[in-house]
DNA sequence: GCTTCGAAGATTGTAAACAATTTACCGTTG
DNA sequence: CAACGGTAAATTGTTTACAATCTTCGAAGC
């Protein structure tokens, strides 16, 4: 181990499965593969130039994170996002995120805390003209955050597991609601002050508030059923 | 959809994968697998009498569960846990089964008492000459029931990432120290008296001391390292 | 008309073969 | 003798082929 600290990545392809994998959860999280769909592994497989095989592994991958239900013999289906879906989503999350702002409200780092202001200042940024789904990202780059400073690895995978679904929900509601401008930044940033205050309990009643919020204006755009 | 409510359950083989993925994960939570061992998809395969497919698949699951790391065209290695792992699982758990207690607390049937009533009664018979992975099992019984009365299939899907990693730290914690005895039936007894109050924040309250107090005894059979 | 049955097609589950990459070994070189 | 390089073996990544199961659709029987 005689080198290190070069600036360069090491040249590794990712696997084939990986690329399906992002392909296939971008197309539900945005929308584009309607839900109850029933994705065949030939189909995809052609769609995408690779065999069955990199697509199966993709696709057991998007059933752990909920994406997909996998019924035996019959193959992969999008899941029905429903109104109690988004509650358990929403309760989900609190509780995983409730434990990484108290850990990172112990281990706010100057590191962490710049890259928080530079995600801040991008929200700050956005205009009228803005789309939903690069609010979206800024919104979960944010939180991504959170739980890189809680420095929690099953923590963050956790988080990984739901974070696309959150992610559809979201885009879903940032295309019918355009007020990303008024609680974008500002709600950010409370979360951001209260975090460099080094007090756990403090940050956990923060986010709680935070994500309530984001759940009510969710449930506005998803009308009981 | 005429017939219903036979009590036979219906006839599906379980997939390969699914067989192959229980035999490891009983290997790797009772020991028998060392920690660090490179998992050689070809050797596991042959071992079973199933081809390297279904092998793949389950490999994926454990890396899921967190059990196995995977390294590309490396392959599987059984994670080493250390004390600060025991914390990340003990955290999250927590984490995790508040929000089931206070949901479950919410929802209390009858019918969920007397299964959790049916398992207190093996904790009581319980005797001297128990062994390790019995009371294990017995603990995690308990604690299903609870995930399960919570009614939140994500919740649960988090629940089955981590059991298995638990199950591991009990069997070895159980092998060591056996006092299941005096802990073990007392324990779960409380958290069942106080579920049935209906209260959530009771109920928070207790399976917070109920884990903290597992997670002291767990971490008094790790030493530091 | 409705149900039942069965065969053909479609789709997934599994196995086996091939390709790409890593690891292990060993001789060479300075 | 430690470091470097190269070749063979081992291992994973991917593809292809085959088996098992489900779905579809239409005809037969009531």
């Amino acid at each position: 181990m005689t080198v290190s600290g070069f600036g360069i990545a090491p040249v590794v392809q990712p696997a084939l499965s990986h690329n399906v994998l992002d392909a296939l959860r971008m197309m539900i999280s945005t929308g584009r593969l309607q839900q109850g769909e029933h994705l065949k592994e030939a189909e995809i497989a052609q769609a995408l130039g690779v065999s069955r095989g990199p697509v199966r592994e993709a696709l057991i991958q998007l059933a752990n994170e909920g994406f997909v239900e996998l019924r035996r013999h019959r193959g992969a289906f999008v899941v029905e996002l429903t109104r109690s879906d988004i509650i358990e989503v929403y309760t989900l999350r609190l509780a995983l995120e409730r434990l990484a702002v108290e850990r990172t409200a112990e281990r706010m780092t100057p590191e962490l805390l710049s890259q928080m202001d530079a995600v801040l200042e991008r929200m700050k940024r956005v205009d009228d003209g803005y789309e939903a789904q690069a609010v979206t990202r800024l919104d979960l780059e944010f939180h991504d955050l959170l739980y890189k400073g809680a420095q929690h690895r099953r923590l963050e995978n956790s988080w990984e597991h739901i974070r696309s679904q959150v992610e559809f929900f979201l885009n879903a509601r940032n295309d019918s609601f355009r007020d990303f401008l008024q609680v974008g930044y500002a709600e950010h940033a409370e979360l951001r002050d209260v975090l460099v205050q080094h007090d756990p309990q403090l940050a956990a009643k923060a986010i709680q508030s935070h994500l309530e919020g984001a759940y009510q204006r969710l449930l506005a755009t998803h009308p009981q059923e």
